[in-house]
DNA sequence: GGATAATTGACATATATCAATTTTTTTCAA
DNA sequence: TTGAAAAAAATTGATATATGTCAATTATCC
């Protein structure tokens, strides 16, 4: 079973020690937890790992699963009507998984899909419940920390309803620049269909919007690998629109 | 000052007898504190009274206040660059306002403005956050609340992005309808800019795709008065995109 | 070497923009 | 209160632009 203790580092834990991952991630959700109160939310978790393109969580659907994610990348998907399938944020290790889900009637509003092999710990979210109502602190954190997924994935939607082509896709590469990859030249492991998903566009039209920004010298790209030249006047056409 | 004590009805009180709200919004909110806490968060309210037009709350900017809103009609505006700005839900009696805030930072995520006269309370989010910390049931109520508006605004913006103009068109229409004004013949008194601003799409744009469904006899109207002729067709042109 | 992804071009369509006109609402003095 | 003037909102038309669709071609990856 799954070391929990935090108060004594636990050497002989690999990666999937909780307590690693907190350490890790940083993060006020877990760490308003009593040793006992995670022992008992996290005795009961299952290791799990999807490969790329396979579903950790399934829109519409109602699995009692609370995810949290320890290691890759994934895409949290809008599916609408007529195949279209909107990309709302993107996911890194030590975020948690709810979907819009878990506090309201455990119904996911999204789909997430692995896009790099992704390493989870499914978590019953019966448990997860029965501490939210008793531990004000906890609870609190959660569903702050829901709120700001939120919040997060309502403001990029806005600028995509706001926003002409140029504007978006300056908005997504900026966004994965500067909250995914955290570097320049930075390669990703999504195809020019998902950046366009991002974007809300096909793929054809990011493709040529990309290729203009390429003419104008503003980013450079070699296979997956892009890079940006020129962060100022992306910056600029971002704030444009 | 303010009767706050619920068990007992209070019947010299008028409008603003947090009482009589309670009642009335059927909320599950507020039924989760003690009369004493209640009593401790509202008696330093403050009521308000805005005009059409007039600004609840501002995006941007930190006001402290949590405002319940006992009367009249609101729009959740969120502010674009360059003047563009998108209609995210609409408010009726009986709504909580956090515009995003209160919970992350309290910066305010979005305006709302007033549409008709708005009767509401200014409570002092302080007092709010001190019960939040102590009172679970309180928090996460509160915080559910919260997250399902989120998700509401979430699900309104990703149909604004998948769809065309008339599924978008049609999609304000049933909201309108089955949401807000709850009845068929209904009288809005939002401007044609306004409606248009709900659909993602300029004024112009949104009086004539309305213009096409009254000449297919799927609605009808007279100055600010909506019909839904063929609920329907309009359902299928909204699921359509 | 076959599948998948990326790219390009030609074209159709959706939607915005601008300007002009009509209608409705508001204002305010008589 | 009325009713004319002013302001605001709604409508229409002509046109420009943004973006999607479809089909063909090329590059890339196991």
């Amino acid at each position: 079973m799954i070391k929990v203790n935090r108060t004594e580092r636990c050497d002989h834990c690999t990666d999937v020690c909780c307590h690693k991952c907190m350490t890790d991630a940083n993060s006020y959700v877990f760490n308003s937890l009593s040793d006992k109160e995670l022992e008992y939310l996290m005795s009961h978790k299952r290791e799990v790992t999807f490969n790329p393109g396979e579903t950790i969580i399934k829109q519409n659907t109602t699995t009692t699963h609370f995810v949290c994610v320890r290691n890759g990348l994934a895409k949290v998907v809008s599916e609408g009507p007529k195949d279209k399938s909107l990309i709302l944020k993107l996911i890194n290790k030590h975020s948690l998984l709810t979907a819009g889900g878990v506090i309201n009637d455990d119904v996911r509003q999204f789909t997430i899909t692995a896009i790099s092999k992704v390493e989870c710990c499914f978590v019953d979210s019966e448990r997860l419940h029965n501490l939210l109502i008793n531990n004000c602190k906890f609870s609190y954190e959660l569903l702050r920390y829901n709120n700001k997924w939120n919040i997060d994935m309502l403001n990029r939607l806005v600028n995509l309803t706001n926003k002409y082509m140029p504007g978006r896709i300056a908005d997504t590469l900026l966004y994965l620049k500067n909250e995914i990859y955290q570097a320049n030249p930075f390669t990703v492991q999504l195809s020019k269909s998902d950046l366009a998903n991002m974007s809300a566009m096909t793929k054809e039209s990011f493709i040529r919007g990309f290729k203009e920004l390429e003419e104008s010298k503003i980013v450079r790209h070699e296979n997956r690998t892009i890079e940006i030249l020129n962060e100022e006047d992306l910056t600029r056409i971002s704030k444009n629109g």
